[in-house]
DNA sequence: AGGCCTCGAGTTCA
DNA sequence: CTCGAGGCCT
């Protein structure tokens, strides 16, 4: 039945309202409590949304709609003043496409001639104008719109590194109403302290040192402003004139005035100067002790500067370039338990697709129980996500602050979530574990472990053929790839003739690998690549294995109770048993033969490499090939023992560990030029 | 028993 | 890459 006019019409006003509430609502979190719950971009949607329907229905227009308002209001205790000149933002630029563009366009604005640069770092903290007369601090204010600011002077005075008084005041005499800014920041370490202090007295953590920073400028008690231990860097100085021919020469009067101007800059005399210390700096970034979002690249020349002029939005003679963010914040859609080769169950964060560090994160992984409820993260909740390593989203936090009471706490399964076997967790244990002998999860993982690079190295065999032969039954056990004929392997989807031919000659292929690699293939506990090896060589075939007692296991060194238990146990398991029957039988080779690893000259006898970072001439399974071909060993991680480090491009924390241990770290080149010797 | 030093296991996305 | 835990040395 279709709705009557009036009943649409008040479900509208319905709407309207809610949204009026929900923007108000969120106008007093960002202005009054410094606490905003939504992003800006959010922000602008909900007052987008309403425009929109007020549009559509004028007739439900109100003067105190938030529509009707310019701007939103001002913070109760802080002053609105205009500043004396407006504080432009900046052109951002993501790429090093953009910067080369931003080069060209200054390179034809100057008539060709040559164009130095400074470059800086654009500290994540925010912007403040502050005002100087007589080399005295006179006032403070906050960028606000750029036209205007709030006066923060009395919370300004508070920070330890802004000079009350300017030191260099002969110089200045000449200049008055000088007008320096810079970036108020919070460094990490005053920002943890922070949350810790917050966290003790149960009130809402800072989502990230920036938001804290902004928090507390706008503090209205200025005590507890000096309590939250704020820095300041300078990165700019004006007056009614130009008393500096280049941006530098300002930075360095800063400097000497007793501001703090951060150390990493340089001047480039050109674009490809400003890209390698883009480059170098975003390496260094971890290392800073503030967060950085990015570069800000300026015209040296202030002559330049003044001829390029600037648009209504921001000046033609500088960009921000910016770093892909490396946290954001994102809703959990879900919470999923995973199940692992070894029954280990996971439980997985569906997240909210957003870009992080240049790729696009919609899963992370929540580790345990135990992490779990340390977060106290619930399906619906917004989290802070981080990428550690580059590569793996971490989940770092909850934004509490975000909860409706809607959100669903995640229950911990009681049963496989997969087979629907019994779990256990044993006492100690930070994991449960799904103890079903036939889980098709488990299987499945198994499976693609057998055939892993690392293992029987199965090329073609992956996840969703793993999960099609599993599911099928058409594979019960590891050993019935062994069986598979062309008409079962045709039979899957998307397998025609061709690649199932493949398929089965890289199975048939596969019965030639070594016995190191079957052991670690077969997926024991405890039994990674290394203890694989050990194993191999020390029982000589799959038969002695099998027939070894924990004791013999025990002997064997670098081989402790815990996996002489856990490899016993397992060859003792009659399906294992079977398992390996069925091996044997397919002709899978189950002998140690003379190892390839075997090293033919000793010119790294004794020796012990770590590699890391990108190697460039050779991949990693090379490397490590070549070092052990020559009698050296190679370790995942760098300690003391370690001879060398391997670093290729981009290395990371093991390089830096390397460097703080004192080790040797030589490049590729190097490590073939020691052979030839 | 305590403290390294390793290894094992799980993990994301293109 | 990181965390947790096994193995070995002191």
């Amino acid at each position: 039945m279709p709705k009557s006019s009036t009943e649409q019409q008040s479900n509208i006003a319905r709407d309207i309202e809610t949204l009026r509430a929900e923007i108000l609502r969120h106008e007093a979190l960002y202005y009054v409590h410094d606490a905003p719950e939504i992003t800006d971009v959010e922000y602008d949607a909900l007052m987008r949304r309403l425009c929109e329907l007020e549009d559509a229905h004028p007739e439900l227009r109100t003067s105190d709609s938030p529509t009707q308002r310019v701007g939103g209001q001002p913070s109760e205790g802080f002053a609105e003043v205009t500043h004396p000149r407006p504080m432009l933002s900046l052109d951002n630029s993501y790429n090093i496409e953009d910067l080369r563009a931003f080069d060209e366009r200054c390179r034809k604005l100057s008539d060709g001639r040559a164009v130095s640069y400074v470059a800086e770092l654009k500290i994540d903290g925010l912007s403040l104008s502050l005002h100087y007369e007589n080399a005295t601090l006179v006032r403070g204010l906050t960028r606000g719109d750029g036209r205007r600011g709030e006066d923060v002077t009395a919370n300004v005075r508070t920070i330890q590194t802004i000079p009350l008084r300017l030191k260099n005041d002969k110089e200045t005499d000449a200049l008055h109403d000088i007008e320096v800014r810079g970036e108020a920041y919070l460094s990490r370490k005053a920002f943890e302290r922070l949350n810790l202090e917050r966290e003790e007295k149960d009130e809402a953590k800072f989502a990230n040192p920036r938001n804290a920073a902004a928090g507390s400028v706008r503090q209205l008690d200025a005590k507890v402003v000096r309590s939250r231990r704020l820095a300041f860097f300078a990165y700019d100085v004006l007056a009614n004139r130009k008393p500096f021919a280049t941006h530098h020469a300002a930075l360095e009067f800063l400097e000497a005035a007793g501001f703090q101007v951060n150390p990493h800059r340089a001047v480039c005399a050109n674009i490809d100067e400003v890209i390698a210390f883009c480059n170098a700096m975003e390496a260094e970034r971890d290392r800073l002790d503030y967060e950085i979002d990015g570069i800000v690249v300026k015209v040296d020349s202030t002559a330049l500067q003044e001829e390029f002029g600037t648009t209504a939005k921001a000046p033609r003679w500088a960009i921000a370039y910016k770093y892909p963010a490396r946290q954001a914040t994102t809703r959990v859609n879900s919470i999923v338990v995973q199940v692992g080769r070894t029954g280990a169950l996971t439980p997985v964060a569906n997240l909210e697709p957003v870009l992080l560090a240049g790729t696009i994160v919609s899963r992370a992984t929540l580790h345990n129980e135990d992490e779990i409820r340390r977060l106290d993260v619930r399906t619906g909740d917004y989290v802070n996500i981080e990428k550690s390593g580059e590569i793996i989203p971490k989940v770092l936090s909850v934004v509490t602050s975000r909860r409706t009471g809607a959100e669903v706490e995640f229950i911990p399964p009681a049963h496989c979530p997969v087979c629907g076997g019994d779990i256990s967790r044993p006492e100690g244990e930070a994991v449960s574990r799904c103890v079903a002998a036939d889980c098709a999860a488990q299987l499945k993982a198994r499976l693609l472990h057998f055939a892993s690079r690392r293992a029987m190295r199965i090329e073609g065999l992956g996840e969703a053929l793993a999960e099609q032969m599993t599911t099928t039954k058409l594979v019960c056990d590891v050993s019935d790839l062994y069986k598979l004929t062309l008409a079962d392997v045709i039979a899957l989807e998307r397998k025609a003739e061709k690649s199932a031919t493949n398929l089965l000659t890289q199975i048939e292929a596969s019965k030639t690998r070594e016995l190191p690699q079957l052991v670690f293939a077969l997926g024991v506990r405890h039994v990674g690549e290394r203890t694989a090896g050990i194993l191999a060589r020390a029982f000589g075939s799959l038969t002695r294995l099998e027939t070894a007692t924990v004791g013999q296991l025990d002997d064997v060194p670098e081989i402790g109770s815990v996996v002489a238990q856990s490899v016993h146990d397992w060859f003792h398991d009659a399906g294992n048993q079977a398992l390996c029957q069925r091996l044997r039988e397919a002709g899978v080779q189950t002998e140690y033969r003379t190892s390839s690893t075997t090293p033919t000259s000793a010119t790294f006898a004794g020796k012990q490499f770590v590699l890391t970072g990108k190697l460039s001439t050779l991949t990693r399974d090379e490397a490590r090939a070549l070092i052990e071909q020559n009698g050296g060993r190679v370790a995942s991680s760098v300690s003391k023992k370690t001879d060398y480090v391997v670093a290729g491009e981009d290395a990371g924390s093991k390089l830096d560990k390397a460097n703080e241990l004192g080790v040797t770290v030589i490049d590729e080149a190097t490590l073939k030029g020691e052979l030839i010797h």
